[in-house]
DNA sequence: CTGTTAGCGCTTTCAC
DNA sequence: GTGAAAGCGCTAACAG
């Protein structure tokens, strides 16, 4: 189906000189004659030469390219994230290859594989809700590849880790609505398997103790971040003996979700039930009232994941540290939980 | 930094086989005994054998790669799109390369650079809104490599495309408000070389014409998609001696921003004036009222667009043909255009 | 069915 | 400075 290529041989040929001097001059070879990568430069272009990345990357045994794995693509948070991871990586003349696993363990392992196949020099991954195994990242561990985790992290790998505060930014939200007069705040807690769920989760607690109000194990959900199940479980809440007067949801797009179901029930936000949210997504500043909410530096999570892959890309594997870097997250507050209860 | 990798011919060593055998063995190839095929794949597991694709590619002068280049990544259509496309490719064996331009022209020259340099077996492409100029395309038209363009293209390149019918949506958006006794209908009218933005107008000016209304040309205001220039321009319009009473978005993001920008002028929607967006995007639904808008098929433009990409690489590039394909997309009404005028 | 032999396009010693 | 030669990991005729 292809034309053929110009390559570095077309070159050579025409200008009587051999591959290697035109590989040098192409690459910015310092021992190349001024005359001679000139002349190299002027036939390269002339003759429409763009260089092979797969040729480069198997001869150099380096692709260039990252590899980046988020769970999903709907909520503005991963996209911004990447914009950031791609910029510093563009910078650093980084290729960025992005794939979704749309929540489901079984895609992200494909996804991984293919990334292996198509040898990345390094992976940037979020994982799904479902991932509790993690063999699949094991084998870049074993092949030398580097790994760093963001958002969505485990601790039963040793690598680096891109987090927010989420302990602080949920005490945070807890502490914001006591201080509104909130006794009842409930909690819509993301799967167990996830670190952000259960830090957002010890936020909560902890705030309610220190404020010495009651952790009522029935106002704490489980709830596995698929928006259907959000009507079920405001419902649960709602129908309780003493029902919350606040909610603190794991997520935006779930405090969105609880919003609507709240209001078709004809309660009143905030003034009956306060709700606050987690990440600042496009949509918390257009429902009414506005949502409560952490912002979250999404394109520095980006950038600074992308900065300790590429640091570790420079150094030996058994150089490799498992820190975790956290970012600050800050609390946004909006008309869902602008109302002081009496 | 890299560990030794296993390659086919470990295995071959190991079996004391030749790697064509292996290779034969790994890819399926019909004509290798059960027993061997056997052996070879029981020893690729255990050495956690995993192929090389940039040496295949290489071997085989196709990739396997679909590069995919969008404008943004911030408003929900792109993603949408996106997953739409990678599912397609990827139940083909195909991986997806994405990048996202950010309205530049020059980083979407760079990228298109970097997905040739790669190889690509194919791109699909949403221009930026400053692309006039398509050499950096022609140069894949040159290398026989097949462009889709879809949402954003240009009539400047033989190519296919896959758009939704702007025109009869931005027909049916217009009548819709005339049907609801709207006299003065103002449009943000998107920048000239996009052909979305030219269809979009010509359905705006043909449903008044069709309704034997006027087409005022200070109601058309040129707008740059920058989200910025909004509140200018309707402040323009706000100011005119005989202001519109609706208004009509290029897009949605455009159309949430005029209402707030509305809003906050104190006046009403939809009773002084109706908004309308187009793409329905995901915050059309949570403002209030609800953005009336053009839902656009997201996930079957991305299938679409992958489908029409692989049926030209099956065949060579004189066959090619510079079709249209044309999808539906319909509109959604709510509340911004909910008021019939009396 | 399997092995041999050329490459794919480029980088990289090692000489000169 | 430049060239020759080996090799990155794999595929694909061509023999047998």
């Amino acid at each position: 189906m292809k034309q053929h290529q110009t390559t570095i041989i077309d070159i050579a040929k025409e200008l009587n000189i051999s591959k290697s001097t035109v590989s040098r001059a192409l690459t910015g070879h310092p021992k190349v004659s001024a005359k001679t990568r000139e002349a190299v430069l002027n036939l390269a272009e002339k003759r429409d030469y763009q260089r092979n990345m797969l040729a480069i990357s198997l001869a150099r045994s380096k692709s260039f390219t990252i590899g980046i794995v988020v769970p999903e693509f709907r909520t503005s948070f991963f996209p911004e994230v990447i914009i950031g991871a791609q910029e510093l990586a563009a910078s650093k003349n980084y290729s960025v290859v992005i794939s979704q696993s749309n929540e489901s363990y079984e895609t992200e392992v494909a996804n991984t594989k293919v990334m292996l196949a198509n040898q990345v020099d390094g992976l940037l991954i979020s994982i799904t809700k479902e991932t509790r195994n993690f063999d699949h990242l094991k084998i870049f561990q074993r092949k030398g590849i580097p790994i760093v985790f963001f958002n969505r992290v485990t601790y039963e790998l040793q690598v680096p880790k891109v987090v927010v505060n989420d302990y602080e930014a949920a005490f945070a939200v807890v502490e914001h609505l006591i201080h509104t007069g909130r006794k009842r705040i409930a909690h819509l807690a993301g799967p167990d398997c996830l670190l952000i769920s259960k830090n957002r989760l010890n936020g909560y607690r902890d705030a309610l103790l220190k404020h010495q109000l009651p952790v009522a194990e029935e106002l704490i959900i489980p709830y596995d971040l698929t928006i259907d199940k959000v009507k079920p479980c405001i419902e649960a809440l709602l129908g309780l003996p003493e029902p919350p007067d606040a909610l603190f949801a794991i997520n935006d797009p779930t405090a969105i979700e609880a919003m609507l179901v709240i209001k078709s029930k004809g309660l009143r936000i905030p003034q009956d039930l306060s709700v606050v949210g987690f990440s600042n997504d496009l949509g918390a500043s257009l429902i009414e009232p506005g949502l409560t909410t952490i912002d979250q530096p999404t394109h520095e999570i980006g950038r600074s994941a992308i900065k300790v892959l590429l640091d570790m890309m420079e150094v030996e594997p058994e150089k490799w540290k498992a820190f975790t870097m956290v970012l600050n997250a800050e609390l946004i507050k909006r008309g869902s939980s602008d109302y002081r209860k009496p």
